[in-house]
RNA sequence: GUCCGUCUAGUUAG
């Protein structure tokens, strides 16, 4: 499901159920999470009632799968509703549940509404982690909102460890908006931390100076990126 | 006790 063939996937689960092998929770997740991501809700839909039916009932996994899967494709009104049943049913939204809504408002360029759900985090006693810092500094980036996203990597300083992921998502805010002295400050920051550049924070640093059409800077990092190459994937 | 399986964050012109 993962690699793109569902299809596939629901093959594999007929012949399991044929050769009477019974599907758990993690089972109909994987397949569900394939669903929402090539966004068949309908029949998503149809194998929530099958699990229903024979006497599964769906768990967090779950509950995020449809809520991520929601956020993404920009309706965030029908993640609510899912928030809405997992509260019915009696389960506890988590840090993914929570992270994946930020996403969603993020998206939208819904900062308010981002930090909302933030607090609501909070007061359920549910600890911002890594994620939910790097995508609150991404949704800052995209909105040009970059002393906002810088001030969240100071907080992630404080309160935990940056990774990769951390520094590139601040790094491309920089590059989107030409801000390169700063992009390239943030690496050095970054290597500091004895962060090796991966393929991803190359690409980003190369894109943006090319796209200041300053292809010297550019291809200076490609050399660079050639002399590391043996350590990227 | 420890690992492991399903859910959330980063780059890529046309």
């Amino acid at each position: 499901c993962k690699q793109g063939l569902v299809d596939d996937g629901i093959q594999l689960f007929s012949r399991m159920k044929e050769k009477r092998v019974l599907p758990t929770v993690v089972t109909y997740n994987s397949l569900i999470h394939g669903l929402c991501v090539s966004s068949s809700w309908g029949e998503a839909g149809g194998y929530i009632k099958e699990m229903l039916s024979s006497g599964i009932s769906p768990d967090m996994p779950i509950y995020n799968a449809l809520i991520d899967a929601s956020c993404k494709e920009g309706r965030v009104e029908r993640a609510l509703e899912i928030l809405g049943l997992v509260v019915r049913e009696k389960r506890e939204p988590n840090v993914i549940t929570y992270n994946a809504l930020i996403n969603g408002y993020c998206l939208l360029g819904k900062m308010e509404g981002a930090i909302k759900v933030v607090n609501t985090m909070v007061s359920q006693k549910k600890t911002p982690d890594l994620f939910t810092y790097t995508t609150l500094m991404r949704g800052f980036c995209k909105k040009g909102m970059l002393v906002k996203a810088r001030e969240i990597l100071a907080l992630v300083i404080r309160k935990e460890k940056p990774n990769m992921v951390t520094y590139t998502t601040l790094i491309h805010g920089y590059c989107l908006f030409g801000k390169m002295e700063e992009a390239v400050k943030i690496f050095n920051v970054m290597v500091s931390m004895n962060l090796k550049p991966d393929l991803v924070i190359y690409n980003t640093l190369m894109d943006g100076f090319h796209k200041l059409t300053n292809p010297n800077e550019a291809k200076q990092l490609f050399s660079e990126l050639r002399v590391h190459s043996q350590n990227l994937d």
